[in-house]
DNA sequence: AAACATGGACTACAAATGTAATCAAAATAA
DNA sequence: TTATTTTGATTACATTTGTAGTCCATGTTT
């Protein structure tokens, strides 16, 4: 009984680095350093440890271009923020959407565009 | 410049405990270990570590009864939730909810009570 | 060619986390 | 009252995470 690929666990500071690769790749570990300095302050050290351990994770893949790596997600944003969101919705809400619609709309205040865009997305399901 | 109660970093097994607590509180420590066997495979010793770190965090706290002591959450599951789905949203969808509800219905399938509460939300929103 | 710079691999190390075991004081049982 | 159990406090220990530093081979500059 293999275990189907278990979610490979994500630390927050691996996400970081993920996400400007999610943004644009593949990308060598330079870019990464560069595009991730506008919001983080790590050391150019960290973000190769980093980009290490994504590879280690099979979350990252490279291809050697001459000495450099090329780094490119192995997973899909889409497929990752799903299952992320749903394991959340499941924790803290019991799997109610709903809720935690509300809750986010009671911190937050939503602009018409938000709310335009939430009833779009009950009109497609209501047509089927 | 004190730090306004910067927010309680709440690990995943400590937020187990937590939960049983916000369920129904106060309860002894053997409260806690029986309702968390249901779900979980915890080793009795490994709950108490888990109380014993949540009263250091001050997310929990307790009084003594006698030898014992009722333990309570000191924050509220709403504060809680609220405050992880607006940074979870923020991370994962750039803080637009609708994104976020459009991957959770495609991931799971919403009942029809699922879409009439959305509906309800809005329809209290837009009538201000 | 010699010296230097650069990039990934490997090593480091403290704090947080998961998961308990041991200790000591108090309550209970024999 | 003495032995035993129970409960929280303290200690343990491997793994993960945050955050770099060091090494070594290769590419680049004089």
């Amino acid at each position: 009984m293999s275990k189907m690929s278990d979610k490979p666990e994500i630390s927050n500071a691996e996400f970081e680095v993920l996400d400007v690769l999610w943004d644009d790749h593949p990308a060598t570990s330079n870019e990464v350093i560069a595009r991730l300095n506008d919001k983080k302050d790590w050391h150019e050290k960290t973000v190769k440890t980093l980009l290490g351990r994504l590879v280690k994770k099979e979350v990252l893949g490279f291809e050697k271009q001459q000495r450099q790596y090329l780094y490119y997600p192995l997973i899909a944003k889409e497929d990752y923020t799903k299952k992320e969101t749903t394991s959340f919705v499941s924790r803290l809400f019991k799997g109610k959407i709903a809720p935690m619609v509300a809750g986010f709309a009671n911190q937050n205040s939503l602009s018409k565009q938000d709310v335009d865009e939430l009833k779009a997305l009950i009109k497609k399901w209501e047509e089927n």
